[in-house]
RNA sequence: CCGGGUUUAGCGAAGUUUGGUAUCGCGCUUGGUUUGGGACCAAGAGACCGUGGGUUCAAGUCCCGCAACCCGGACCA
């Protein structure tokens, strides 16, 4: 609410949605321009969380038998062409190398917009017998796409991300690892980033290129708008036949070995703003928070006030939170709204009424409440408060994606809803892509998935009339 | 990539119509007083006016190119 508003350097999300995106990107310290278009800086407060969610989200891989490689940046053209969809699809956002100090290349590179042909080429050399397989490789790395417009977080020409590429004996066992790793990142985005998430499969239209099936987890930001968060591809044995993988299985047959990849981005971190952000400034989910408490000391030029805060912050540090303290001179407010605005889940005040009655006072981010703690129950307290924080958030982004998905019969009525209320409007399909072109040109909305949890809306397609075979969920999306 | 707008100190702006010594607020530095929701006083520092050309005795201001950012549209994680 307006009159709540203490801090003014951010433009309200209900009157400029874009602007108050950028203003948090900005007063959060997460992120600056650089002088290239589409090429960010990511400051330490930013970066911090991605160093949490790579931490997090490595361990979850690892538990899969995941092993991280390092590839080279650079793509040499004949290798980049050998899968033609593949090519058809990235060639027109590649960046290229063409010298190589001052003397012009025989064959050009392109920078590495993703690295399935690379990972093709090796995976050549080391497969040879079905005791090689699975090979599971990921990497964290950058990669570069020249796009044409750009916004922090949501769409850089250089982000951060981590590509999983695997090759597996058998295509039901490709098949099932890449939607593991689908309900990997599901389960990530949800009990870590506190964000629902919808799961389902990309139409042929919405595929990766080269891909045979791909699968996503759809978010909803507060704006309504949709944001893909994270895809796994299921790529049969195409790019195996076009780099001429093969391995000789049990029954001395040489045959191609199936592929998957699957990849997040620092685009996560534009979905944690939009989901949990609100117009004092950033929110963050406590499990990946760079600080998670900040201690704030009251008074701190009386006698006492500072030992016992610097106490409170070295409690809570042996006990694993990550704490700061503030003991700079400027005033309540201005710590107060600091610290909002770069979404500290929890801020903790201690002062000398409080050193008197041997407590504290901890404030939550997401609702402003107040809780007196005693100092004796410190460290379980902190926990539980997280744990709260971490559990209020997904609570609100969960009624916000339950809420705004709306049923629809026709395409005039789709349409209709999705200027009316924006979000998911769900409708049954005939399968056909030019009644997803249809959608696309006359409500404005594509296709975001055909949800693993299926329903019966109706027998027929609302586009066409024709017998429908699926439910599926339109959106306008980031 | 197409249309519209913007670019002057770290940030936000005035100055551009009519060319003539670079202004204001916030922030920053130093000292002091303050501190339970963006405190106050005093003194100070900080700008080749986005960039490259051009016109002129003289350009922040006029002309041409380029870049970045913002808002739409097309394209895309």
């Amino acid at each position: 609410m307006a009159k709540d508003k203490k801090v003014e350097q951010i433009t309200d999300m209900e009157v400029d949605f874009a602007q108050w995106f950028t203003d948090v990107c900005k007063k959060a310290e997460l992120i600056d321009y650089s002088s290239i278009k589409g090429m960010f800086i990511y400051r330490p407060y930013g970066y911090a969380i991605w160093e949490n969610i790579q931490r997090i989200m490595d361990a979850e891989f690892k538990k899969c038998g995941v092993e991280n490689v390092y590839m080279p940046m650079l793509i040499p053209e004949t290798l980049l062409q050998k899968e033609k969809d593949h090519v058809e699809g990235f060639a027109p956002e590649c960046a290229w190398v063409t010298m190589g100090g001052n003397e012009k290349l025989e064959e050009r590179y392109c920078i590495r917009p993703t690295s399935e042909t690379l990972f093709c080429e090796h995976y050549k050399n080391v497969i040879q017998s079905h005791r090689d397989l699975p090979k599971l490789y990921n990497q964290w790395c950058s990669v570069l796409r020249w796009e044409k417009t750009s916004r922090p977080f949501l769409r850089h020409r250089e982000f951060l991300w981590q590509e999983g590429h695997t090759m597996h004996a058998t295509a039901e066992e490709a098949e099932a690892f890449t939607q593991r790793m689908l309900n990997v990142y599901a389960d990530f985005c949800e009990q870590v980033l506190a964000m629902p998430v919808i799961r389902g499969r990309k139409t042929d239209k919405e595929k990766f290129n080269g891909a045979e099936a791909t699968y996503t987890i759809e978010c909803m930001m507060h704006d309504r708008k949709a944001l893909q968060a994270g895809t796994s591809h299921y790529f049969g044995d195409g790019f195996a036949k076009a780099f001429d993988i093969t391995f000789t299985n049990r029954d001395n047959q040489r045959v191609n070995p199936f592929q998957t990849s699957w990849g997040v981005s620092t685009r996560l971190i534009g979905g944690i703003i939009m989901t949990h952000g609100d117009n004092n400034g950033l929110v963050l989910p406590p499990k990946v928070a760079p600080i998670q408490v900040i201690v704030v000391p009251v008074a701190a030029h009386k006698p006492g006030v500072t030992e016992a805060a610097t106490d409170v912050m070295n409690r809570l540090l042996a006990a694993g939170v990550r704490t700061k303290i503030d003991v700079s001179d400027n005033s309540m407010g201005w710590k107060c709204a600091e610290y909002e605005m770069k979404g500290v889940p929890l801020r903790l005040e201690l002062g000398p009424r409080d050193i008197e009655a041997g407590q504290c006072v901890i404030v939550r981010r997401d609702s402003g409440e107040k809780t007196a703690v005693r100092l004796d129950d410190l460290e379980t307290k902190v926990e539980e408060l997280l744990q709260a924080v971490h559990d209020g958030l997904f609570e609100k982004a969960k009624q916000n994606l339950d809420e705004h998905i709306y049923e629809a019969h026709s395409l005039e009525e789709a349409k209709a809803l999705q200027a009316e209320h924006g979000g998911f409007i769900k409708t049954m399909w005939c399968g056909d892509e030019a009644c997803e072109n249809r959608m696309k040109d006359e409500a404005g909305m594509s296709s975001r998935c055909m949800p693993f949890a299926q329903e019966h809306l109706d027998d027929v397609c609302p586009i066409c009339g024709r017998k429908a075979v699926k439910s599926i969920l339109w959106g306008v999306a980031y």
